[in-house]
DNA sequence: CATGAATGAGCGTTCATTCAT
DNA sequence: GATGAATGAACGCTCATTCAT
C-alpha cells in the first residue's frame, strides 16, 4: 500500500561530530525556535534570536544546521515524529468504531497540546527548501494514511460503510479538524471546551448534522 | 446577536486626495500583490515588485500606503470583501437543506476561483498588525455566521434538528472544509473532482460516515 | 587578425536607470576602491569601506553594482580602457624603431602614472567571476596584439627580422617589463629613475645585453 | 655590498616544545597550505581546510602557528629556501655566457616545476604582515642579486660590457621573465614550448630583437 | 600534545522607507 | 501626483581563534 519510498529523509548536516550532542543542541534549538516561530513567525524571527533563545551563540548555532531554513525543517520533522509516535499504538484498534473515537481523541488531544508546534508546521511548512518540503509532504500523507486505514478497517469489520474515496476524504476530514482546532481555538475555546470539541466533531464525522442517532440510541 | 462592534474597520491612510484615484491606484495594487503572495508569500515579495507588478514606481506605491503591512491588510479585505458579495445572496435561502447544499457549493466554488486570494490570505494573516488582525478575524467570524444562521434555520424549520452549539460547530466545519480545499487541492485533485469533492463534504456534513442513508432512500 | 571574438563585454547590471549618474557614481567608486584595493588587496576591503571612500552610503553602492566582485571588474575595465586609449594612437606609427619606442616610453609613463591602477589589476584579477576574468584576460591580450603589431611592422618595414614568433614574445617582454616597474618599483627607483629604466629596457628589448652597439654606433 | 642585514629571519612562535615534531607538522601544513592556496588564494582558503588537508585538526594545527598569515610567511619562507637551494650552485659557473644561460634554464625550469608556489608567493605576499613582507623581500632581492653577480662576472670576464646599473636592470630582467612565465604560462603555452620560451628569452636577454646575430654566427 | 566545540566580531547583501525633484 | 535615488538598520552566515577536556 504504502510500499512505494519516493523521498529519503532530508538529512541536517552539522560539523559536530558528537552525535548525543547533537542531538542535545538540536532540541535546545527546536524548543526555542518553536517558541519563536509560535510568536513572530518564521520570517520574523531572526537565527540570532534562535540561537540566544535556545541558550548558546549565532556560532554554535551554525555548527548544528547549515541554514536557517534547516531549523525549520529539524522543527517540523520533530512534530511529526512526535505526533507519530503518539499515534501510533492506535494501529492496533483498528476495525472498531470505538478505536476510531479513541484515535480521533488522542489527536485532537495531541494538538492541543503542542498547539505551538502545529501552529508553526501549518503555517511555515511554505517556507522549507523542495527538498525537505517533499519529504515533510510525505509524512503528512502519512499522517492521513493512518486514518484511512482506520476507517477502512471498520468498514471491513462491517461496523460502518464505506467506499474507498469515502474513506480517504473521511481521513482528511479528521486531519482538518485537527488543523481547525490549531488555528481556531482562539475563537471555538469561547464556545467549547476541549472534551464538547472532540466529542461534536466525532459525532458529526459518524452521523452528520442531519443523521443523529436519538440520545442513548447507538452508543 | 452580533450587534457587539468591537472593532472599526482599519482605515489605510494615503497621501492623496482624489479617491477616486485612490480606488483604482489600490486596485492596481492589490491585484499585484495577490499575484506576488500566492507565489512566494508575503515575505519574500518586496514593495518595490509590488509597485512594479502593480505598474507604477515605488515612490507612487508609498503614495497610497503607509507600510508594507498596509498591502497584506488591503488584500485579506478586499479578498472578504468579494466572497461576502458572492456569499450574501444565499442567505435569503435560509430554513432549507436545499439552499443549505446550494450554499456549500456556492463557497466551495468561491475557494476554488479564488484559491491565490484564499491561500495568501489564511498564510499571510498572522503577519497583520494587530488592530488589522483583529478586524479581518472579525470578518472571518462574519462569515461563519451566515453558515451558523443557515443550520439554525434549517433547524428552526425542522429538517434538521440542532444545538447551537451543534450549529455553530457545523458552520466551522463548513469553513474549514473549504480552507481544506484551498490548502489541499494540490493532493485531493488526484482523488476527487470538485464536483465529488463538494458532494461529499456536504453528505458528510450532513450524515456523517456512519448515519449515511441508504441510496435514494432520503434526498 | 583579431577577428573572433570570443567573449562579450561583461555588464555589471545597475537598478538605476539614468545612465549619465550611473557613470558619475561609478566613477566616484573606482576612484575609491582603487585606492582602498592598492592599499589593503581587494579581500581586505569591505564593501562598506568602498561606499564610504566613494562618498556615499553602503545601499548606494548597492544600487549601482550586485556584488563586490562586480567593483573589482569595474576597476580592471576601467583600467584596460583608459591604457587602451591612451595607446591607441600610436597604432599609427606602426613600421618604424622610433615609433616602437615612443610606444614602449608612452606604455611604461601610462603605468607610472597609473601605478596603484596596474597594481590592483595584476594582483586581483584572479578574484574575478569567471565571466569577467575571461573578458579582462581577453582585453589584456589584446594589448599584447597591439606590441605585436608594432614589432612586426618593423619587420615587414626592414627595420629589424622577427619571426612571427619572435614577435609575439617581444610583445609579451614589453607587457612584462610593464608589470615590472608596477610591481618592483619599490626597488627598482632606488636606482633608476622612470627615463633610466625606459631607456634600459628600450635598448635590453632591441639590443638585449651582449650586442649593444658601441655608443654613437647607431641611432 | 649586501652586508647590511636589515631585517632578522621572521619567527614563528610554537606552543610545541619538541622542535623534530615542529619540523614535521610544519612540513605538512606547508604541502596542505601551497595546494590550497594555489586552489583558491590565501583569502579564500580557511585555517580548517588547511588543518585537515595537513591531516589534523584546527587545535593542533594552532600549536604550531598564532595566525592564519604565519601559515602564509611559513609558505612563501619555504619556497625561497627551495628556489635558492636549487639555484646556489649556479654561483660557482659565473663568469661565462654558458654558465649565465645555464642558470636561465635552470630557474624557468624551475618555476615550471614550482609553478603552484610561485603563483602563490607572488599572488599573496602583500597579505604577509609587516615585519614578514620585509623579510620575504630581501630573500627576493639576494635572489636578483644571484643573476646580478653573474651578469657582473660575465662583463668582468670580458664576455659582454655591462655597466653596474645595466647589470641590476639585466638581475630583474630575468626575474620578471620568471614570472612572466608563472603568470602567463596560460596563454604563452599556446605559442611556446617551455624550451622555445627558455631560448627566444635567453636570446632576448643576450641580443635583443635587433641586434640577434646571424644564425651560427656566435655560440 | 591533540582535539574540536564554542565564540562573536564582522562580512556581503537586502529592502522598507523617505524625500528632493 | 509621480518618480526613483538614497539611506542604513538589520539580516543570514562565516571563520579565525580560544580553551576545557
Amino acid at each position: 500500500m504504502t510500499e512505494k519510498k519516493t523521498s529519503v529523509r532530508h538529512e541536517v548536516k552539522s560539523s559536530v561530530k558528537d552525535e548525543s550532542l547533537i542531538e542535545k543542541r538540536r532540541d535546545q534549538m527546536i524548543r526555542g525556535a518553536v517558541k519563536l516561530f509560535r510568536e513572530k513567525g518564521f520570517h520574523r524571527t531572526t537565527t540570532r534570536e534562535i540561537a540566544k533563545e535556545a541558550g548558546f551563540s549565532i556560532g554554535t548555532l551554525y555548527e548544528y544546521i547549515r541554514t536557517k531554513e534547516d531549523v525549520l525543517y529539524l522543527v517540523c520533522d520533530r512534530i511529526y515524529e512526535e505526533v507519530h509516535d503518539r499515534l501510533a499504538p492506535l494501529a492496533e484498534q483498528q476495525g472498531t468504531i470505538k478505536g476510531l473515537k479513541n484515535a480521533i481523541r488522542l489527536y485532537i488531544e495531541t494538538i492541543d497540546e503542542m498547539d505551538d508546534e502545529f501552529t508553526v508546521m501549518y503555517q511555515e511548512t511554505k517556507s522549507l527548501p523542495k527538498a525537505a518540503l517533499s519529504y515533510v509532504l510525505e509524512k503528512e500523507l502519512e499522517m492521513a494514511g493512518l486514518f484511512e486505514r482506520m476507517l477502512a478497517g471498520c468498514s471491513e469489520a462491517g461496523e460502518i460503510t464505506l467506499s474507498e474515496k469515502e474513506a480517504r476524504l473521511g481521513a482528511h476530514h479528521i486531519i482538518v479538524q485537527g488543523q481547525m482546532w490549531a488555528f481556531r481555538r482562539w475563537t471555538l475555546r469561547k464556545q467549547f471546551t476541549l472534551r464538547e470539541f472532540i466529542d461534536m466533531l466525532t459525532d458529526q464525522l459518524l452521523y452528520g448534522v442531519a443523521g443523529r442517532p436519538q440520545k442513548g440510541e447507538v452508543k
